[in-house]
DNA sequence: TTGCTCCTCACGTCACGTGAGGTGGC
DNA sequence: TTGCTCCTCACGTCACGTGAGGTGGC
């Protein structure tokens, strides 16, 4: 014999607030077993208590309702299980990031100062295999590993036809917008046969300036902050998407102080190689 | 020699979003070190970027702009530590409070039946020292803590005045909306001397439907449901505030599955004492 | 009968993202 | 000169919280 509760006693026996309770039932998340034609008052049954307080810990560990609902209206235990795995392991992800965050946030403030030697390099066109494609911000260290996995599938078989490192193309837009056009590539000294995302492209040739970053994806920033200071201040600087070359990367080494990617600058003109000061 | 950059430079310095950046504008966080007076172009310093860098890790650890603010701001290298500590420290409480929850909602879906064993107390009126204040839900904790120790404090040198466990009252409202009156009080054999937030207040007298919550607190609301459901379905429910004792918590023992807390729930009338079945 | 509970709007929060519509600079 | 960049509104997002103004139930 389940008891109808309104909805004050029924926030009583969840923890859930009134307001929050009427947003689950707005939003079809969790709705009332009755409401009254007339009056518009809610009548929950004390069975759905236990639905409640399943709620209530997936949102205190911050899972939005829409995912809640995908759980709770999972077929069977294998795919609720499924979609609870699969955000505990978002939340591991998250709370990595968040350590090393951490970490770089320490070095940052206790500011090294370190050199920065910037080289110039004139790069003729060339010819690569590539997928291009709309990329988010925060999606890109993902679909780059993807995209470069396909494009090494395609030389499999050829590994000699590969003529440089995993590269990428990364459009003003992008950084602007933190969503826009991203091309993952590896230059080919021939032709091969592609299909699906891939295509042949030509990487039209450039003038860049060029330094190497040492550690992970993350502290990119930084590196980007002293080579744009760089050209900045020697009012070098040309239209065009910036390069990265992947040197050094996960697949080499799990320790990412280990990791070496060159980012490329484009500029106008050449100029003398140097060094300049990294800021603190 | 700092030169100026435009906003889309600037965000590929920094990695910061354009639109990102003129929030931060907007809400005095970073701003411009120049703006045109006719076009209202925004021109960054170079010498700006590491500032941004600091912005950009704070915000990947989900700092408010308004505290990164206060870091900045900080007078001093002391300040700035001791408000950078006091994030980090929140976060930790949160990351503890996330795998408490994470192992809460494992036994919950796993829903190991357990027999609820509920107790009919009729209490009478009672003097005792008290705090009587609006309480925000998230704030609950540490509120309790603080104003159970304030009253310890008055009691300090009379401990024999002591009649009772320490106890709390909680207001209808508290549970509706989240916020509301809550009572933190002692139960006392002797009038004190009272003063500052203490007063001394008579508990009123009430019928009471009481069972024991074993664990912490984060999971009282299983409890609150079986207890709220038994009460629910024998019509039983009277309007009040209802009560916690804390016989067995923090200041005994550092394992929370050995805390042990009351939670009283008003009814109508005395019932035959007896179990009833908790929901899985 | 009184006052407590419940109801539905309408608007605010926070850190931006998403257009719309228009101008400026190389 | 063209098109890319920049500008300012205005509105949307998400999960509620905060009133306002009014009705229902014991």
């Amino acid at each position: 014999v389940s008891a109808l509760l309104t909805i004050g006693e029924f926030s009583r026996v969840t923890h859930l607030s009134v307001k929050a309770l009427r947003h689950s039932d707005d939003v079809g998340l969790l709705q009332p077993a009755d409401v009254d034609r007339s009056s518009g008052y809610r009548r929950y049954a004390s069975a759905q208590a236990p639905i409640a307080h399943v709620i209530r810990r997936f949102r205190d560990l911050d899972m939005p309702l829409e995912q809640i609902r995908v759980v709770l209206d999972a077929p069977d235990v294998e795919a609720r299980n499924q979609a609870i795995i699969a955000h505990l392991e978002r939340m591991q992800q998250s709370l990595e990031r968040t350590q090393s965050t951490v970490a770089s946030l320490r070095a940052l403030l206790e500011g090294t100062e370190t050199t920065l030697s910037v080289e110039h390099r004139s790069v003729a066109a060339m010819p690569a295999i590539a997928i291009a494609e709309q990329v988010d911000w925060d999606d890109t260290e993902v679909w780059l590993g993807a995209a470069l996995a396909e494009l090494h599938g395609v030389l499999a078989s050829h590994p000699d036809w590969r003529a440089a490192a995993d590269a990428a193309l990364y459009s003003t837009e992008f950084f602007a917008a933190h969503s826009g056009p991203v091309v993952a590539f590896v230059p080919i000294t021939r032709q091969s046969a592609v299909a699906g995302r891939v295509q042949i492209i030509e990487v039209p040739a450039a003038e860049l300036a060029l330094t190497m970053h040492e550690g992970p994806f993350e502290d990119l920033d930084e590196t980007y902050g002293a080579l744009g200071t760089f050209v900045a201040e020697r009012v070098l600087g040309a239209a065009g998407p910036i390069r990265e070359h992947y040197l050094v990367t996960e697949a080499d080494t799990d320790d990412p102080a280990q990791w070496r990617t060159e980012v490329c600058w484009p500029i106008r003109q050449p100029f003398i190689d140097g060094g300049g000061e990294r800021d603190p």
